[in-house]
DNA sequence: GCTTGACTTGGTGTTAACTCCAGGTGTTAT
DNA sequence: ATAACACCTGGAGTTAACACCAAGTCAAGC
């Protein structure tokens, strides 16, 4: 899979492809003899599991640590999954905060529409 | 109410609070007769709301806008709550995004539990 | 009246995460 | 074989959201 076909399947710019390559938040994808990127399926794995984590607001640093962990084998899954219980531990904590945040936005539209109608009757009466 | 007070009871820095007012993220605050800031009841309730709203990604350009809208009084209620909306909306795809990647992180760590559980077997046999 | 400490402003510096660009190489179509 | 195109690399530029700093002012304690 040349670059574009990736870039397009997982809407992320052909520049941040090489970005995380680059830095090292995807293993190194193999060249095809003209020097171009051939990505596996294996590749395009990684891809989708960094755009998910990156969605989520896992800071790229930390992702590229547990890449590094990986690929030293399986002597590392331990240190792995505590990277992730602290990861998901912070991923609560924000999800919390954006539950609290989504309330106070569904009160305020509430009032908002509430303030409205109050209009609509005032308006009403002066027409009368 | 001074600054440092504001500083402790929110959480944020005085940096932070002085650059929230200087860009309009909060409406200004009143000095005492030496110049030093002094935050009203209302002022402490301008900053609560943004620590909150910040605290699940909506960006401080959008706040601003909300702000400027705010002072110009009732005529622009049904724009805040249309920016109120969409804003939601935003915010319910991220929570979205989060979960799916939670329940992946859940996964990942229950998968490295086994790991763990069938090396520790291992271990064990060995040792026979 | 002098030091100490909290505050002020205006401006510069920093960090994360891309994003863009120039200059070069290889492939493909006419 | 020449133009058009996709891709490469190394490096510079951008944006959001602060964080830091210098130089100055003000009030309080000794």
């Amino acid at each position: 899979m040349m670059i574009a076909e990736v870039s397009g399947k997982f809407d992320l710019s052909q520049d941040t492809l090489r970005y995380y390559e680059r830095i090292g938040l995807i293993p190194s994808v193999n060249r095809n003899k003209s020097g171009s990127r051939d990505y596996t399926e294996e590749d395009c794995k990684w891809v989708e599991f960094i755009k998910c984590m990156r969605s989520a607001g896992l800071p790229i640093e930390v992702l590229i640590e547990y890449v590094g962990l990986f690929q030293q084998g399986d002597t590392t899954i331990e240190v792995r999954k505590e990277l992730f219980i602290e990861q998901r531990k912070q991923l609560l904590t924000r999800m919390e905060d954006m539950k609290k945040t989504l309330e106070r936005l569904n009160y305020k539209i509430e009032s908002y529409e509430q303030s409205v109608v109050k209009k609509e009757k005032e308006l009403k009466r002066s027409e009368d």
